[in-house]
RNA sequence: GACCCCUUGGUCAAGUGGUUAAGACACCGCCCUUUCACGGCGGUAACAUGGGUUCAAAUCCCGUAGGGGUCACCA
């Protein structure tokens, strides 16, 4: 199992197309997109569907698409080709009939006429036994004659067989993993005979995976720990067909911060589909830099890098070999440094969504809605750790609220605070170009003319006009209400005021 | 249960025999800010445990405990 040379690198990613995708796949994808880029190899794409029971209509476009939103992109795969397709298991049936029969040929493998029932029963024996479910060799002690008349029998009872692989007795399966280091697994606790190819004709993923990853010429599979288990037994295959294995190189599972196991799609405590953030407005730089992070660590101190970078640094060997929690504030954290950096444009774009599928603003908004959510969103930018945020952020522009707080009512009870929102009623009134800058030199005149200042002349103006007593700069906030919606706030609160 | 693997602060993590055991998130405090947030500064807080090996152990070895993964005609 010699290493490959370096300028044959192949990795590939082989998800199945059984729903979106899911952090921990987005994860194995951008470890080996990273690995392929970093040392200059080849990043494939195989969809592995030989279950199809499970695919999912459109869930191959899914995954794909949302790859690809984070910036992955690959050299070969169902949608863009290559030489070694096709490179759906779907499409290549035909090929793995051809190595299952040349394992059958040699008598490595054979046809097992095991009925489900009595596979059921063997099963509930063994736990009646205390033992766990295996495979015993149906065949066990049996002549040539006798193992015939059993075939022909299960023949005649119309029972399709499925093939099983002959496992090794006592062998040790070894190798050299990339992030575990050496891992030995020995054959007898495999669990028996396992099926290569299924009543259905379809080859099974411990066998399809070995054909098409040798005939893909792929030179390291790098995937999640739940795979460790399966190792042996595609070794055995590569041993079976006289092939050479590639590199493994098993990461460590995402938990969750809750259970502490494995992040199961069925876990609703915690977002685990690249669509769901997405639509909460995470960028896709902010996901696929902290998802990098997630078992894996640069050499220095930084921990901000963009795509380009970590291609850079990558390096295989600083995988970790403990999991991972999926720290969801972290990840606000990341996403806030994107979105602070990004330009106004493109969350602003993202905040108009949000706004739109909270119903905020119409579906279509005209061109003067857009250029106040820009001025909104330019507002809110340091702070959004995520676009969607935006909805409750700036509720006040939305929702006034009909009562104040205790809080408020308190900055309020003063006389001078009256006389403050009464002259700054008049001021703003007359305004002729209801601009921030104009707004706060109003506020300033305000000052100027009634002698109330600091605290008592900006939080009765703040809570006058926005009606709540926290938000953005004074000026620029009054300046998105509007005149119209100001003054009415102002009324509304002069009314309300003790 | 069997087999594989893991164990540094609440979380992510650096660390590969000699360090005051980094850094980040979170948390707390102070500063900035006429509010909130952003930002700046500072703080609390960790080597699971017991034995070895060694002049010296978070680092190497063994045991224990805890945690996880896998045991399909799913991938």
């Amino acid at each position: 199992m010699a290493n490959k040379a370096n300028n044959d690198i192949r990795v590939r990613y082989a998800p199945s197309p059984t729903g979106h995708l899911h952090i921990g796949n987005a994860r194995t994808a951008i470890f080996n997109y990273l690995f392929a880029r970093h040392h200059k190899g080849k990043f494939i794409i195989r969809i592995e569907d030989t279950d199809t029971k499970r695919n999912v209509e459109g869930g191959e476009k899914s995954q794909l698409e949302n790859l690809k939103w984070l910036g992955v992109d690959w050299d070969e795969g169902p949608d863009v080709g290559g030489d070694f397709g096709p490179y759906r298991q779907s499409e290549r049936k035909d090929i793995y009939q051809k190595y299952i029969k040349e394992l059958l040929d040699k008598g490595l493998a054979y046809e097992s006429y095991l009925s489900e029932d009595e596979l059921t029963k063997m099963r509930e024996d063994q736990e009646a036994r205390g033992e766990m479910p295996h495979y015993e060799y149906e065949f066990a002690g049996m002549s040539e004659e006798e193992k015939d008349q059993k075939i022909q029998a299960a023949k005649d009872a119309g029972i399709t067989p499925v093939v099983r692989i002959h496992v090794p007795v006592g062998k040790d399966y070894v190798w050299d993993d990339i992030v575990k280091g050496k891992v030995s697994i020995e054959s007898d606790t495999l669990g028996g005979d396992w099926v290569i190819q299924k009543r259905d004709g379809m080859p099974t993923y411990n066998f399809a995976v070995v054909v098409d990853d040798h005939l893909m010429k792929i030179s390291h599979v790098l995937r999640g720990d739940d795979h460790v288990a399966n190792t042996p037994k595609q070794i055995m295959i590569y041993d079976a067909l006289g092939w050479e294995a590639p590199k493994f190189g098993h990461m460590t599972l995402i938990i969750n911060t809750e259970t502490g196991k494995k992040l199961s799609k069925r876990d609703e405590s915690v977002l685990q589909f690249i669509e769901q953030y997405r639509e909460l407005g995470y960028l896709p730089e902010a996901m696929f830099n902290f998802i990098t992070l997630l078992g894996w660590s640069p050499v220095g101190e930084d921990e901000l890098f963009n795509r380009k970078q970590f291609i850079k640094i990558f390096d295989e060997n600083r995988l970790s070999k403990s999991p991972a929690k999926f720290d969801q504030k972290k990840l606000e954290w990341v996403n806030n440094q994107y979105v602070k950096n990004a330009d106004v444009s493109e969350i602003s774009d993202l905040v108009i969504e949000n706004l739109i599928v909270a119903k905020k603003i119409p579906a279509n908004p005209d061109t003067n809605t857009i250029q106040w959510v820009r001025h909104l969103t330019e507002l809110y930018m340091p702070q959004m750790s995520y676009t969607q945020q935006i909805v409750d952020l700036a509720d006040i522009f939305f929702d006034q609220p009909e009562v104040l707080t205790d809080d408020e009512q308190k900055e309020l009870a003063d006389d001078d605070a009256r006389t403050a929102i009464e002259d700054l009623r008049g001021k703003l009134e007359k305004l002729d170009r209801f601009t921030a800058s104009q707004i706060m030199a109003a506020i300033q005149g305000v000052r100027a003319d009634t002698g109330v200042k600091g605290r008592k002349l900006y939080m009765p103006a703040r809570i006058a006009t926005t009606r709540t007593m926290h938000g953005p700069a004074i000026a620029e906030a009054i300046e998105l209400f509007g005149r119209d919606a100001a003054l009415k706030n102002i009324d509304k609160t002069l009314d309300q005021m003790k």
